[in-house]
DNA sequence: TTGACATATTCCCATATGGGAATGTAATGT
DNA sequence: ACATTACATTCCCATATGGGAATATGTCAA
């Protein structure tokens, strides 16, 4: 079996570079391709293959207007990758909690001097 | 130029749903590969494989003891991504918002009459 | 209709993939 | 030294990739 496709998943899909950034571009709002391909300064038969990765696993919804095809980011899609590393966070605070321990330790044992 | 490498950044290495469980199985507590294999139903040339993949992100950390190869998550690693997907949460949470503000208009509107 | 603009799609290709199978390597017990 | 246990690595291969280049599709304006 080979990788897993682009569009199998919102995983796959942000692995891309671009893809991260043309979400992050269009996340405060929505855009026209060609904003992107000036903004982002990638071809455009490039971006318009990324949205096309990106809108298969729901990560941007699309508006026609005109001949204007206006993206946007749907940060819904987004939010269980957020839940997903957010059950880690238990285990860097816990480190972080052992480091304010010993920092508390060594202040208790320095009072008593 | 093909897909990014899966050793490129920690967000390749995730894109793998399988490398995903061995990260959640473990977070907890280091364990030796064999236990992996058995948790988790995988193959074991197909486990350490993987374990190669996310030990050259740094999303994991190994650990000699005897002829066992203790791995354990470097929760660390993640923290980037769960930022990155942090910054869509105000988007979301605007969404709430406005959803939330609906229907308290609503219910005043509901009051006057 | 014709032309211009905006976007999407197709074709080509070098490259990395993950699984299976087999084999290599390292550490232990006897 | 040898067999055994525990992992790692290698080889093979079908498959998806992203970029470039070219082309197709769709929409508006005159």
């Amino acid at each position: 079996m080979a990788r897993a496709a682009t569009t199998s998943d919102a995983y796959n899909a942000v692995a891309e570079p671009r893809r991260r950034e043309i979400l992050n571009y269009l996340a405060p709002q929505e855009r026209a391709v060609g904003d992107i391909v000036a903004s982002l300064g990638l071809r455009q038969p490039s971006v318009s293959k990324h949205l096309q990765v990106l809108r298969g696993v729901g990560l941007v919804r699309v508006r026609r207007n005109g001949r204007h095809m206006l993206y946007r980011t749907n940060p819904d899609a987004i939010r269980p990758m957020h839940e997903w590393t957010q059950t880690f966070e238990r285990y860097w605070t816990h480190q972080l909690n052992r480091i304010k321990e010993r920092a508390e330790a060594k202040a208790k044992a320095l009072d008593k001097k």
